[in-house]
RNA sequence: GGGGCGGUAGCUCAAUUGGUUAGAGUACCGGCUUGUCACGCCGGUGGUUGCGGGUUCGAUUCCCGUCCGCCUCGCCA
């Protein structure tokens, strides 16, 4: 066998003259006739052109080297070159050729269903790539892309081992959680009846692994929730996991800060500064969202006591409305110079786009000059509303003017609902005109802390309170006293780091008293018997001398996603699955045999599979 | 579970109001071609129009069902 000298995309003209064996796949090739055949070799480094001299080598390498087609794969001996011809600036060995002597097939490739070029890959269906992705994965920028990814995690284990971090396994087989998504399962054999489930996330692991004095744990690990995938979201996904003991929640926050910048640096040779904190409240107050895209502004702003003094249905409407203790409220989103650049049409847009996320319509106005003197409507700020729900406007105009800062030109855009509701339509309304009023600058890293966030949800189905976060954040130390008294007001030791209006990573500081897990257990309506079924191990645990500890998971994916630029995590997954949860390259998942059903005593109700 | 878009040659797409033998580019096969580099020129093979039903003289086109892919709401502690 032919054994490769160097790599195809790495020679260059300081080596002309060597001997030199070339190994890879044939990208393209270019039969010039009787005399001349030009093959561009590919392997991972990138490409290199071969030129076979059909008058100056053997009779079976002019026969094999006739017949090589994309995708071939083949050794080349020969002598590199400057190129004869022109040199070719778009490689980056364009200055120079191998002149082949010898060519070893090692591997004649079938007419390829697809071909590796980014050429063509972004017209050619995602379907179709799964189901060739050892095709697929060819590709510069994939190789690119999950390069990158093994990038991501040398470094983490770098920083992380350098700062004491010890790194440990938890076991894939553990027993269903009664909160957080759907589990994936496995059933037992040796047990009938019972089943293992997959891990959402190594959470509880980790809490023990403190408990069992490790100190400081990561893990990088693959994690399972069975809910419906999305763009940035499969049912099999990765974590960069950890835990720290004796630490509290700066201590955490500036650990993973630290891990950020390094990261940034190592990988894009970005410098990530001072990561700001914002509360959750905040947040949703101003951006509508846990996760704010502070790279553009658009900011929302409570006008619910203007809206009171108006005499419009759908703010009293809203106002009177009530849930979780949370009164309804109206918020304004002003868009400058909205009145021209948003047109009739695009405004119809948003009104459907955020009865989508339940809101009853998109009340407007368009922001004029006031006209000369005292004209009806007119504010003192020298404003006017003008359209949609103008004339409700006007007994607030100059109030309106003045909070939110209005300019003639500007367009006022108001959600009036539930609390929750109203934030979330405006919220995913800023992002969605940010996007198209194109005021996201794409170059920028925006990070951020939110913290602060509450320690439960109201439930109103369920008519209980759900942990936030998980049932095993702590309260952040100043709150304690409020987890009986005020539940629902009571904040959380919880941090999640955002980029770009992505959150990347979320954790918490986390109880390590069984007394107060004991309380939030049961303020969740878990009760005692149940709790002591669920997580005795935990409760014993924490019995048996636990440290304060806390830490967090990066979603590892994510990382990546965002490091490479893609929006689309099966770019950033070597295997990934479609949106139904299939693995279109081997067929997962599939029928079994029924003997296997048997020794796991399952009886399918769908009829067996043929 | 809901909403939207899509599925025609290996791949990317076209096909008028429901109307001739479903076309083009590319890939592949054959021939030509000694400096190409998305090589070029000539010729050729290639189709269960996702699948199943229905309407019709006639369906890629219209209707019903179903499967698959993508985006999304719910869901994702």
């Amino acid at each position: 066998m032919l054994k490769r000298s160097h790599h195809c995309g790495l020679v260059r003209a300081e080596h002309a003259g060597e001997s030199v064996v070339l190994c890879g796949w044939v990208n393209t090739y270019r039969d010039q006739g009787k005399g001349l055949i030009f093959i561009d070799l590919r392997d991972h480094s990138g490409l290199c052109q071969v030129v076979f001299d059909l008058e100056d080598v053997k009779p079976e390498v002019v026969a094999a080297s006739r017949a090589l087609r994309r995708e071939d794969v083949v050794g080349v001996k020969g002598v590199l070159r400057r190129r004869a011809g022109d040199p070719n600036p778009k490689l980056a060995t364009g200055e120079v050729e191998l002149l082949a002597s010898e060519l070893e097939v090692f591997n004649k490739a079938e007419n390829p269903p697809i071909l590796p070029d980014e050429y063509e890959a972004e017209k050619i269906a995602e379907e179709i790539r799964l189901t060739h992705r050892y095709i697929d994965l060819r590709r510069p920028r994939m190789q690119q892309i999950l390069r990158t990814r093994s990038r991501v995690t040398k470094v983490t284990r770098d920083y992380f081992a350098g700062h004491g971090f010890t790194e440990l396994e938890t076991p894939c087989l553990i027993k269903t959680t009664p909160e957080g998504a759907r589990d994936f399962v496995v059933p037992s054999r040796l047990h009938e009846g019972s089943w293992y489930a997959l891990p959402q996330s190594p959470q509880l692991f980790k809490q023990i692994l403190m408990v069992a004095g490790f100190d400081r744990y990561i893990q990088i690990c693959r994690c399972f929730r069975d809910e419906d995938p999305r763009a940035d979201r499969q049912a099999e996904f990765s974590q960069i996991d950890l835990e720290m003991s004796f630490a509290d929640r700066d201590d955490v926050m500036t650990m993973m800060s630290g891990f950020t910048r390094t990261l940034w640096r190592e990988v894009l040779g970005h410098e990530v500064g001072e990561i700001p904190r914002m509360t959750w409240r905040d947040a949703m107050e101003r951006y509508g969202i846990d996760r704010p895209d502070t790279r553009f502004g658009l900011e929302l702003r409570d006008v619910s006591d203007l809206a009171a003094k108006t005499e419009f249905a759908v703010f009293k409407d809203a106002l009177a409305k009530s849930r979780a203790g949370r009164k309804g409220c109206v918020k304004a989103l002003r868009v400058p110079g909205g009145a021209e650049k948003i047109t009739r049409k695009m405004l119809d847009a948003y009104g459907e786009f955020v009865k989508g996320f339940r809101a009853g319509g998109l009340p407007s106005a368009k922001v004029a000059a006031a006209k000369g003197g005292a004209s009806a409507g007119a504010a003192p700020g020298g404003i006017a509303f003008e359209t949609g729900c103008a004339k409700f406007l006007e007994p607030v105009a100059a109030e309106l003017a003045s909070r939110l800062s209005l300019e003639p030109g500007d367009l006022v855009l108001f959600g009036a609902d539930h609390w929750d509701v109203c934030t979330k339509a405006l919220g995913e309304l800023r992002l969605r005109l940010g996007h198209d009023l194109k005021l996201i600058p794409a170059s920028a890293w925006n990070f951020l802390w939110v913290v602060d966030f509450p320690m439960f949800d109201w439930d109103e189905e369920g008519k209980r309170w759900v942990a936030m976060h998980h049932p095993f954040t702590s309260p952040n130390p100043d709150q304690f006293h409020l987890l009986e008294s005020d539940p629902g007001g009571c904040l959380s030791a919880g941090y999640d780091l955002v980029v770009n209006g992505s959150e990347i990573a979320g954790g918490s500081i986390r109880i390590h008293r069984m007394d107060v897990q004991e309380k939030v257990f049961t303020l969740i309506g878990l009760s005692s018997e149940e709790a002591e079924g669920k997580f005795g191990f935990l409760l014993r645990a924490l019995r048996h001398g636990a440290p304060p500890h806390g830490g967090i998971a990066f979603g590892l994916d994510r990382l990546v996603m965002h490091l490479c630029g893609t929006e689309n995590i099966r770019d950033v997954m070597a295997f990934p699955k479609t949106q139904s949860g299939q693995d279109l390259m081997i067929g997962a998942p599939g029928p079994i045999d029924p003997s296997q059903l048997d020794e796991l005593h399952i009886r399918p109700a769908m009829p067996t599979p043929t």
